[in-house]
DNA sequence: CACGCCGATGGAAGCGGTTTCACGAACTCA
DNA sequence: TGAGTTCGTGAAACCGCTTCCATCGGCGTG
């Protein structure tokens, strides 16, 4: 009597117990059509009653391929214009990769000893490709990446090169309508509360919301710059209240800095939106937590999230290819704070 | 002339370029220490050169371990009560592993299907150790684990069966804390809002509340269910107020219910703290952005995510020890909603 | 009936490392 | 000076799987 073999199973033991070679078992499990129907289930049989559960060292350093793509998102709390978003967007990522049968790693390196280590592991092929949601301009990890020859896209537009794939949403669109919007329900002095100077995608938001005014001929220097959370937003708003002017509806880049907005109104003695409506940006949970429930401008960070996912994998099948680009285009959420209860 | 070489490097080619034996250049990568002086130096310039960068497949598959745990997280936006503590937990996991020279991968699955895939990949030998900070109690993931011998470490005492490894903390000594507090303070007629019935964490909670006020000799019925958002906390807080008692403190089980209770509070006119102290659970983002700023039991988490890394790193060289637990105590962070201005 | 094809299969050569083991050189110690 | 160590090294055996290639019946054709 033999001692049972307390290690895994391996491809070989399944083939043996299933009477048929390593190659015809291999062939099973990669969905190679190529197999007798008897071959395929003695093999299925073998497998599950052994518990089978295929190396995936091994299948990846044999067939070259992981079955796995990378997700770098930016550190966590680093207060990025993306941080709502995050649990959206790789969403849809999710959704769209698995479709494929792939799997999604995320990553989230902290410090530059991570990012060191992170490179390593990327470039080492642990990874059939990468998706980066991180925005530091210094990273050399792109270029790295490209080296590699690992197909990588950016959710939204990077700071310097072009060279590279990218799924972007549409800021400037996003900024122009909900400043129209605004324009429509018959207000006329409108403020901006932005995001940090040098952002691409505020700087985006704020252009969108110049055009919207410019269009209607309306003045647009009701601009404050704040820093995407909540208390800048206040800050901001009270600063813009400070001005003699009667404004009557307030534009932040984000749904944060509205709320800050909406509660320096308020405190203010001003009602929202009877006196000065109020419109976020991202359509982050915090706009359906505020009172009254805020307008804001709803990103399609899901579907963003799927076509980045989308885009890899034609960069992965058609290699060679140029940089692809996309652009996406928003939309609002109407809630009481611009229109009315009715 | 011979063309370059398009494929990546291999171990045997800087080998080769170091003029020594693939051997020895491994172990110049692994660190092992009987290498001269000269041909550690031979090795690391060759690789430098080539920009040699070792295949983790063949790595792991050669050396058995993949330098790197699985982190798997509860599907985002979930509004489990970890939700706005995740950030701090991975950060906390992140840097102790770091320091080990280990890299984090999380997984987050989205769907049934998902699940399936995660366990195929981390049974599959992918990662050394996991991570576990869903609470689905439904999950054959940690049998699974168990019986592919990989170390893992629960973050939260699961529901189930003790036979397993988990890191805590206490919640328990958490209500009580911030009931004592509350007393301290010269409250007398306290309220709770708790989480959702059958709730580990919340119910602990609620039990620390009762235990202060009965040691106290104060009622300690004043208690609401909700579901840890925002808005179920403001309804709570109506209800509460709604009673004939003249509640002057309100102890939250989230930072968010003691958001939408501090609203509802305000709304109907109460002074926060002068008419009734607010005091919440977890101090989340959400504590420091009410206004007035709010007191928050502060969960010592990223030293759970510290201690969970740890604990399975612990647990992965000495295997064969026993299941493994850890409870961690919480801190009062006071802020205005209790103590007045003075 | 002989020939060429085709579909299913197994043998075997890798994939790129780690690690055991044996070996020679340089050193120690008597 | 010879035996016993120590130390650095290389040859080679894997790790578990994928895939190329050769093989082999059985089939449709002329």
């Amino acid at each position: 009597m033999e001692a049972v073999s307390r290690t895994q199973p391996t491809l070989d033991q399944v083939a043996r117990a299933a009477g048929v070679s390593r190659a015809t078992a291999s062939r099973v499990f990669g969905g190679n059509p190529a197999v007798s129907e008897a071959a395929r289930r003695a093999v299925e049989l073998a497998a599950a009653e052994l518990g089978y559960v295929p190396n995936s060292a091994a299948r990846s350093l044999a067939g070259g391929r992981s079955d796995s793509v990378g997700v770098v998102v930016p550190e966590p709390g680093s207060r990025l214009f993306l941080d709502p978003l995050l649990p959206r967007l790789l969403r849809g990522v999710g959704e769209e990769l698995s479709a494929s049968g792939l799997q999604m790693v995320l990553f989230s390196p902290q410090s530059p000893t991570d990012l060191q280590r992170l490179e390593q592991y990327l470039a080492g092929g642990h990874v059939d490709a990468v998706l980066l949601l991180t925005l530091h301009e210094s990273d050399v990890l792109p270029a790295r990446l490209k080296a590699r020859g690992i197909p990588t896209v950016f959710g939204g537009r990077p700071r310097g090169s072009i060279e590279v794939s990218f799924v972007d949403v549409d800021n400037h669109a996003g900024g122009r309508t909900a400043t129209e919007h605004l324009i429509e329900q018959g207000r006329r002095v409108i403020a901006h509360i932005s995001g940090p100077r040098g952002l691409h995608a505020t700087d985006d938001r704020l252009h969108g919301f110049r055009e919207a005014m410019w269009k209607a001929a309306l003045r647009s220097d009701l601009v404050e710059h704040a820093d995407l959370g909540r208390d800048s937003g206040e800050v901001a708003m009270e600063r813009l209240l400070a001005s003699t002017h009667r404004i009557d509806a307030v534009f932040a880049a984000s749904d944060e800095m509205a709320a800050g907005a909406m509660w320096a109104l308020q405190v203010l003695g001003r009602r929202v939106p009877d006196d000065v409506a109020v419109i976020g940006f991202d359509d982050s949970p915090v706009a359906a937590a505020t009172q009254p429930p805020m307008s804001s401008v709803r990103q399609p960070i899901e579907e963003m999230g799927r076509e980045m996912a989308r885009l890899v994998l034609s960069l992965a099948s058609k290699r060679g290819e140029g940089p692809q680009h996309m652009i996406l285009g928003p939309e609002l959420a109407l809630r009481a704070s611009t229109v009315g209860t009715g």
